[in-house]
DNA sequence: CGTCTCTCACGTCCTGGGCCATGC
DNA sequence: GCATGGCCCAGGACGTGAGAGACG
């Protein structure tokens, strides 16, 4: 069986096997070298040994009948297997993972040995992939990119049904996710199926947010687990390139153990506290869409905004988007993309018809109560549903905190030294917000009393957390980046977390972004060419169907409506909705600068001007400013970019004028083509 | 008794649907 | 009459903080 597998360099869960007594001291996660990608992972196939599946079985009954109680149903008559009307990928229909997508996350039959459901919840994973590295081939232009794709030989195959770890990592039989090796300084593909070297159904998928996930990933990402079930913030985003354009698939996520530890939050960091409870129940979670062809799941966006995460284990309702987790233990999110036969049926005996990707950064703490408040501070700057608690809420994102240098009476030693000077840059009104919107995180005096204390993260790089070493550049350089245009999306949930999906500033960024194009006219929205300046690289990812979508925030317009609408401001999107928005502008390396000057170079005006044609495909749209732009009804007719929102004059306008300007002028215009 | 973990009420903000007004 | 613009509102999502429960 061939098995693909590459694990994002991002992270390297092995690496944190070794570390697993260390805490997190490694800093695995924003050591992400500037030549590495965010694209995945590991993709493995299912199929696993028999040991493995058995065990898996036994440790996964219960998970089965619990949460799937109709997976019975779906063998008989497979559910799954009725193809969404959109079948043919025709539909620009935004897919959202509402009330009733739950009823379509039916299990999947699995009778058949290899079937994916052979490992149900997944709780017990596939064993270790362990096997040689792959090395990267480099596709279409090996000079820029290196290839990630994977395709693992037989023997490699072989290698990860052992039970034996070469890493010495603990044998299969943990119901954790093992990853043996990773693509150091791997590369990703040029976004297009029609890049030599691509072979046709072998997956290649991309982490959208990963900027997000990155930032939360260097801190240990935490996620809140209820009982009535919390949604993911970060949630999982993926585009995914390679599927046979008329071949069906199914695509979930499940959640796995990342290590058989117990964490505990000690001292600042999360150290492992004894064994993780094996017995756990997990549960995937179909995408709304599956099954659907390859041409459907490759045009948009694939997220999973709405699966939530629970600590209970009755939780019978509504499981289909519930993932049922243990609090204190690390997870691992998976996604699964599976080969189906064209009435939906799932049959995993055939080679090559299982992917599993695994974005390690993307790896988790389930936690009933946040534990660290850099994570909470993160949380807070970038989840829209959290700006209740966003300090001085209108300032962070309407004014510039580099203004801000008296520290709150509960500021901590490190956030007094933010000096504003330090993101006091020559940049764009965006910038600002962006700059703003994390330093203000810095001064955030509500964080209880301590935050920021022992818990803070060290001022020398404001995005490592104590427990983490200290890198010159933690992101990579926007170019290197690919980030999602919004408008693809497939969403299993979107919403405004859409917005925090892309670039780092996540929400704040993106509705700027789509305040912007708002602003535009029509035919030439800058969605087009060039999404909201998500493509850092113009010709990295030159080969993908150009962005289609523009969206706009509506009603947090008044907020986000400063956003340059023009050509600057296009660039001034690329710049900072790249993921290298991410990073503290100040800290970009000089690599990135060149790059990044050569991607501001390249946006010309041109990439702005687009045709209708691509604003129709905004009707695909389904990130969360794309979901907002739904909400609004746009006239066919766009609106002349206001002089008043002239990139420069929102620059010049205070923060406040801005806000209220933009929101008088642009705020209801959306692109929403939606049929 | 102290610590840790978990639950729940709370206030804030966002989402998404509905309703009404306006203009063509 | 229809499309669009604007507003309202109920429900949902968010993190907070207090308090309860479990455990040593």
């Amino acid at each position: 069986m061939q098995v693909e597998s590459c694990v994002s360099p991002a992270s390297d869960i092995s690496k944190k096997f070794m570390n697993v007594g260390s805490g997190f001291e490694s800093s695995d996660g924003p050591e992400l070298p500037l030549e590495e990608h965010p694209i995945i992972c590991a993709s493995d196939n299912l199929e696993r040994s028999s040991t493995l599946k058995k065990n898996s079985r036994e440790m996964t009954n219960q998970s089965e009948a619990d949460n799937f109680p109709d997976s019975k149903d779906a063998s008989g008559d497979v559910q799954r297997g009725k193809l969404s009307p959109d079948l043919h990928g025709v539909s620009d229909i935004r897919h959202n993972f509402d009330g009733s997508a739950g009823e379509r996350c039916i299990f999947p039959p699995s009778a058949q040995p290899h079937s994916v459901s052979a490992a149900p919840s997944a709780m017990f994973p596939y064993p270790s992939q362990h096997g040689p590295a792959h090395p990267a081939f480099s596709i279409g232009s090996p000079s820029r990119y290196m290839a990630h794709h994977p395709v693992i030989s037989n023997g490699a195959y072989n290698s990860l049904l052992t039970n034996t770890s070469p890493q010495g990592y603990p044998a299969a039989g943990y119901p954790y996710a093992q990853y043996g090796h990773a693509y150091q300084g791997g590369a990703f593909y040029q976004f297009s199926t029609a890049q030599a070297g691509l072979v046709p159904g072998k997956a290649q998928v991309y982490l959208c947010n990963r900027a997000l996930w990155l930032k939360f990933h260097r801190h240990q990402t935490e996620m809140i687990i209820t009982k009535q079930g919390r949604r993911m913030f970060p949630f999982l985003s993926f585009n995914i390139s390679g599927l046979d354009p008329t071949a069906h698939y199914n695509i979930f996520v499940d959640v796995i153990l990342a290590d058989p530890n117990h964490w505990r939050f000690q001292g600042g960091k999360w150290v492992p506290c004894g064994k993780a409870d094996t017995n756990v129940i997990g549960n995937r979670v179909y995408h709304p869409d599956s099954p659907n062809t390859g041409a459907h799941w490759m045009r948009q966006e694939i997220s999973f905004g709405k699966l939530k995460l629970t600590n209970n284990k009755g939780a019978s309702n509504n499981t289909a988007q519930m993932v049922v987790l243990q609090s204190l233990h690390k997870y691992q999110p998976r996604l699964h993309v599976v080969e189906v036969n064209e009435d939906g049926t799932e049959d995993t005996s055939q080679p090559g018809r299982v992917q599993t990707f695994t974005f390690t950064e993307t790896q988790f703490v389930a936690v009933t109560a946040y534990q660290n408040t850099d994570i909470t501070q993160l949380k807070i700057d970038h989840n829209p549903f959290a700006k209740g608690f966003r300090d001085n809420y209108d300032t962070v994102y309407t004014g510039c905190d580099i203004d801000r240098l008296t520290p709150s009476p509960g500021d901590s030693p490190r956030s007094q030294i933010v000096p504003g000077a330090r993101y006091a840059m020559p940049s764009s009104f965006l910038q600002d917000q962006f700059v703003s919107t994390y330093a203000k995180s810095r001064f955030h005096p509500g964080m209880g009393t301590g935050p920021g204390t022992e818990r803070s993260v060290p001022l020398g790089n404001s995005l490592l957390s104590p427990q983490q070493s200290e890198e010159p550049t933690v992101d990579t350089p926007p170019q290197r980046w690919f980030v999602t245009p919004a408008n693809n999306r497939l969403d299993f949930a979107a919403s405004a977390y859409d917005a925090a999906d892309f670039a780092g500033n996540a929400a704040t960024l993106l509705s700027y972004a789509a305040a912007g194009v708002k602003a535009l006219p029509l035919p030439t929205a800058g969605c087009s060419n060039r999404p909201l300046g998500y493509y850092a690289d113009p010709s990295g990812w030159g080969g993908r169907t150009p962005p289609q979508y523009c969206g706009v925030n509506s009603k947090s317009g008044s907020v986000f409506s400063c956003w340059p609408p023009n050509a600057i401001g296009g660039r001034a999107s690329t710049s900072y909705l790249s993921e290298e928005a991410d990073s503290i502008p100040a800290e970009r390396s000089p690599i990135g600068s060149s790059e990044e000057a050569k991607a501001k170079d390249v946006p010309s005006e041109s990439n702005w001007i687009k045709t209708q044609s691509s604003i129709k495909s905004i009707d695909s749209s389904d990130s969360g400013i794309f979901e907002q732009a739904k909400r609004r009804r746009i006239s066919p007719t766009a609106t002349p970019v206001p002089e008043t929102m002239s990139p420069l004059k929102s620059e010049l306008l205070s923060p406040r004028e801005c806000e209220k300007n933009c929101t008088k002028d642009i705020t209801y215009y959306n692109f929403y083509t939606h049929s």
